[in-house]
RNA sequence: GGCCCUGUCGUCUAGCCCGGUCUAGGACAUUAGAUUCUCAUUCUAAGAACACGGGUUCGAAUCCCGUCGGGGCUGCCA
């Protein structure tokens, strides 16, 4: 049997990167088997569930290269089949009607962990008439008496077992009409031949409860494996508050290939730290996902991010930097110190004649008249400089570094120059930056350089 | 409170199943050094962990028990 498998988010916020680490191992499992990764959009809460929302997941995943198989399906165009299910359930005595309010269940929760007791509806009217009067939610019948053990054998985790008599009568549809989350999963995975259910760890204890509903239904039940979830530096779950947690928070200044391969080291050790979504692919086992949480470290993005930048050229670069007026020989100088792309713009004296302070010229312990002395003889230099010569950059450091030499201090020229061309006390090189900006602007700065000190 | 998942450097982890090769390895981060006008890159080095307590054993990160910590669920949300 070919393996089947989907992400079901639903659209009632922004795609979290939790939720896209867990389409990536979705998408990487199908891969890996040659299976089929479907993306259907849960939004069984029509009240909170938008249009926005909904293209937000699709953008996100597209974003990411996580494309599914087929078209987009909806909870939403399902109802008629949810009906039917519950009223099927309904008429055997499988699912009943309870006609308690939303107060009485509150306090009947309190009572009970007060009592430490757990926390179940065992409800009244499932055996009675008031059961089978329309009206109220709907409950599935479950056994409280019973001693039975729900087990299943997560993927990752081994066995877990659930006892059967601590679920209660949990709810399944708002009215016969309108099913809740966990019957609708149910009917979504049975109706799509879902083979393998790969969800976040927050769904385990979910699993008896719809495990008693695939046999309600007489479905047969897919196999199960829940991933660990991503925790905020603080360890606790990761959440708006900790700053970015939508996939699309990070595209201003993040490669999705570095997003996608930190996610899926994350959860995984993969042969190599940096790699691919097809290399990932390649080497996938479901059971050697980790089974603990991970904190998500800015850090280690940002390194990753680096490395992806660094092989970026400077057709791709000025494309996703979204700059593709600058020149190219500038992208070199900004790619070897570039961790987020919306950075680039600390180098826009790359492209822009930059403003700074007469002070910042002066180096070390020499004063500014040094400074002036040396930006004129750099000027002079920089003058004779032939910069159409393929060996323009040798050409100019060489006869900068003999003028340096002869002063004995190459700060004394570098410093002054590099300000003068860069505006910044930390800056690249300026021999790489006056190939970068020309032989006519470099020239100019050094001009105004030394305009600046005369004043 | 109840149930479930989980626990190796600051962070992500290798090792654990099949005890000795582990004075616990790697990566990110940090610190120091090399190159150097400053930054960055690159290279080199350093510090840094088996949650705790029992037990089994000649020997335990690895096996057993307990404790503690972290997380999730406990909705007419998903």
């Amino acid at each position: 049997m070919s393996v089947k498998v989907r992400l079901a988010p639903s659209p009632t916020g922004f795609l979290h990167v939790g939720t896209a680490q867990s389409g990536l191992y979705n998408w990487l499992f199908a891969r890996k088997h040659s299976g089929k990764f479907y993306l259907r959009i849960e939004d069984t809460d029509r009240e909170r569930s938008t249009k926005e929302y909904e293209q937000n997941i699709v953008e996100s995943l597209t974003w990411l290269g996580l494309t599914w198989d087929g078209e987009i399906t909806r909870s939403s165009s399902n109802q008629p089949r949810y009906q039917a299910l519950l009223g099927k359930l309904l008429s055997e005595g499988k699912a009943f009607y309870c006609h308690h309010t939303q107060e009485e269940l509150e306090a009947e929760r309190k009572s009970q962990e007060a009592e430490k007791l757990p926390p179940r509806h065992v409800c009244g009217h499932k055996h009675s008439e008031k059961g089978r009067e329309a009206g109220g939610i709907v409950r599935l019948a479950v056994d409280e008496a019973s001693d039975r053990i729900i087990s299943f054998d997560d993927e990752l985790r081994g066995r877990v077992e659930f006892k059967q008599a601590l679920l209660g009568d949990f709810s399944i549809g708002r009215s016969a009409a309108d099913a809740l989350y966990h019957f609708a999963v149910v009917v979504d995975d049975a109706d799509m031949e879902i083979t393998h259910v790969l969800r976040g760890e927050d769904h385990i204890s979910n699993t008896p409860k719809q495990i008693l509903i695939y046999e309600a239904l007489g479905f047969p039940v897919p196999k199960f494996a829940h991933l660990p979830l991503l925790l905020a530096p603080d360890r606790s779950k990761l959440s708006k508050r900790h700053g970015a947690t939508a996939v699309l928070d990070f595209k201003k200044d993040y490669l999705p290939e570095a997003l996608v391969n930190f996610l899926g080291i994350l959860g995984y050790t993969f042969n190599s730290e940096l790699l691919t979504k097809e290399d990932m692919a390649k080497e996938f086992d479901l059971a050697k996902v980790h089974k603990s949480s991970a904190v998500f470290d800015i850090q280690k993005l940002n390194w990753l991010n680096s490395q992806y930048i660094k092989k970026l050229s400077s057709a791709e670069f000025k494309r996703v930097a979204e700059l593709p007026h600058i020149p190219d020989a500038a992208v070199p100088i900004i790619i070897e110190r570039l961790e987020k792309l919306s950075d680039t713009r600390d180098f826009a004296y790359l492209w822009e004649k930059p403003d700074y302070d007469a002070g910042l010229l002066k180096w070390k312990k020499a004063d500014l008249s040094a400074a002036a002395s040396a930006l004129a003889a750099v000027r002079k230099i920089l003058d004779a400089w032939q910069a159409e010569d393929a060996d323009a950059e040798i050409l100019l450091r060489n006869t900068l570094d003999s003028a340096a030499t002869e002063l004995g201090d190459r700060g004394l020229v570098y410093w002054p120059f590099r300000v003068a061309l860069t505006g910044k006390e930390k800056s690249p090189d300026p021999v790489q930056v006056a190939c970068a900006i020309g032989k006519g602007a470099a020239l100019e700065r050094v001009d105004a350089a030394i305009e600046k000190l005369r004043t």
